[in-house]
Order: C-alpha cells, then sequence, then structure tokens
DNA sequence: TCCATAAATTTTGCATACAAAATATAACGG
DNA sequence: CCGTTATATTTTGTATGCAAAATTTATGGA
C-alpha cells in the first residue's frame, strides 16, 4: 500500500500543514493552534469545568492540564475551585482572555479561508462533512 | 466560527482520531503510527539517505532523528555512513525491519478499510485527493 | 591552500498527545 | 459512619513535531 493512499498518513501530514500554516497566523499573538483552540471553545461556555471544555475541544484531560497550565500565567484564563465538588475545576476567561478570543475568532476565520484557498465552496464543504464522519 | 467549522480544528481531530485507531491496530507489533510509516516508506527505498527518507515520509528531520534512534536499536534498521559523502547516512531494513514492513503493509490496508468503513468509495477517493492538495 | 558559505544531521528546548498511575473527593450500600 | 467504588483532575513517562542552534563535512572561490 503506498503512503499517498493510506488515510493515517494523509491526515497526519494534512493536519501538520495546517497546524503550521495556523501557527504562523498566531505568531503575533503568541499562542499556539492548540491554545486558540482552548479559548475559543472557552468563549462559548465561559466557566464550565475542565471536562467539559476538553469534550469540547476534543481534548485529553491529560493533553488539557497542560495547555491550562501554560494559559494561566499567561492571564488569559482562571481556575477556581468548584463551590459544589471539591474536584472540579471551573475555568474563566479572564478580560484579557476575552478580548483576545474576539481576536482570535475573526483571525482564524481569516487563516481558514487562506489555507483553504484553492478549493471551491463545494470542495470545502465536502471536505469539513467528510472530516467530520471520522 | 464555530470549532466544527474550521479546518485546522478538523483536521487535527481526525488526526488523532485516526492516529489512536492505527495505534491500536500495532499494539500487538510494539510500533507507533510514524514508526510504520517510516518503515514503510523505507521499504520501497532501502539504503536512502536520512534526507531522502523525511522527504519519502514528510517528516522533519529532527523529528526522524528521535524515529530512528529509537527504530535502530529496537533491531528494524541500521545506519551506514556514506562512502562518498561523511555528512550523510544511508538507512537500511534490517531482515527484521523487512520482514515487519511486509506485515505492516497488510495490516496498514487492513486498518484503512476498517476506519473507513463508513464512507463508500466515492467518499474515500474524494477525501483522499483532497487532503492531498492541502 | 585558506576562507566563507552551504549542506546533512543532530541537539536543545518547548508544546502537544495519550496511556497509566496517583491524588483527592463524592456517592453509595450496608 | 465505614468501606467500596466511581469521578475529576493531575502527574509521570514516552513519543512525536518543529524552530533554532550546534556540529561536521563539502564545496567554491581568492
Amino acid at each position: 500500500m503506498r503512503l499517498d493512499n493510506c488515510i493515517f498518513y494523509l491526515l497526519s501530514r494534512s493536519a501538520r500543514s495546517g497546524a503550521r500554516f495556523y501557527k504562523k497566523q498566531l505568531e503575533e499573538l503568541g499562542l499556539t493552534p492548540v491554545q486558540s483552540i482552548v479559548l475559543q471553545a472557552l468563549a462559548v461556555q465561559d466557566g464550565c469545568t475542565t471536562s467539559q471544555l476538553g469534550k469540547a475541544a476534543e481534548l485529553d484531560n491529560a493533553t488539557l492540564t497542560g495547555v491550562l497550565d501554560r494559559l494561566c500565567p499567561a492571564g488569559y484564563l482562571e481556575r477556581k475551585a468548584s463551590p459544589e465538588d471539591r474536584r472540579t475545576q471551573h475555568i474563566f476567561l479572564t478580560k484579557q482572555g476575552q478580548e483576545v478570543s474576539e481576536i482570535l475568532d475573526s483571525l482564524t476565520e481569516d487563516a481558514n479561508a487562506r489555507f483553504l484557498a484553492e478549493l471551491s465552496d463545494r470542495e470545502k464543504d465536502d471536505l469539513k462533512a467528510l472530516l467530520t464522519r471520522l
């Protein structure tokens, strides 16, 4: 089986290509692609628990812990213990986090358009629909 | 912009999903997805240089160094200095490496079929063609 | 030959990924 | 109330991924 017919290889390659591209757009903000995703996921459910955020961003909890460990001291968000369940952390965007998440929103929309510039609207939709089914 | 409309998020998510799936299939062999890709890439150009292998597998040289560092002592391949250029390493599959690369070939074909089972042949082709263009 | 520049590879440092173990706390049955 | 089991999160260990620096060797020109 040739590599360029292997879905695992193709997905890995495209994802890395996309991450490199997106990372460059994020450079001026000093954020990584994953950090950007987490901040945007948090913007739509501010104050959710770590686990809920992990589900929303489809990130492993162990991985998320590390991402939050870096975003917290950077001033983008805060962890607060839950009043009902002391095992649980609630994550809140700071003012700075809210501001940057709005910037990220338009920056990401822009980066998407440029990364997919060579595809027709139909092809973009097809690709996204197919990826969603995997 | 919603996450499920962001190509960087979709690609990352699908690639990780695929890697998890593929990794499980590789578990009995004690190999990782990237190691499997490298062994299969090497099988079609045994004896190539590190850089050539990196291009074939679309892997950064720095990353490849680490992958080879683990595959060498595991007995799957050997590094040999080039007689013409002492900067260059040529990579060769060992007998064990050749055997496992053949197993990987059918295992990977199988894993591909199962991972994409819910897609029609047409959809599989479309997806691969689109990913190749990114 | 000597130097400057280029090329191949490795090293270093940091950020995901994720399985497995550890920790802390809840919740439940007896 | 106690012990068992379940849940939320963090920690640990290993493997990518990649930018930037370091190392080694080639190569071209003065």
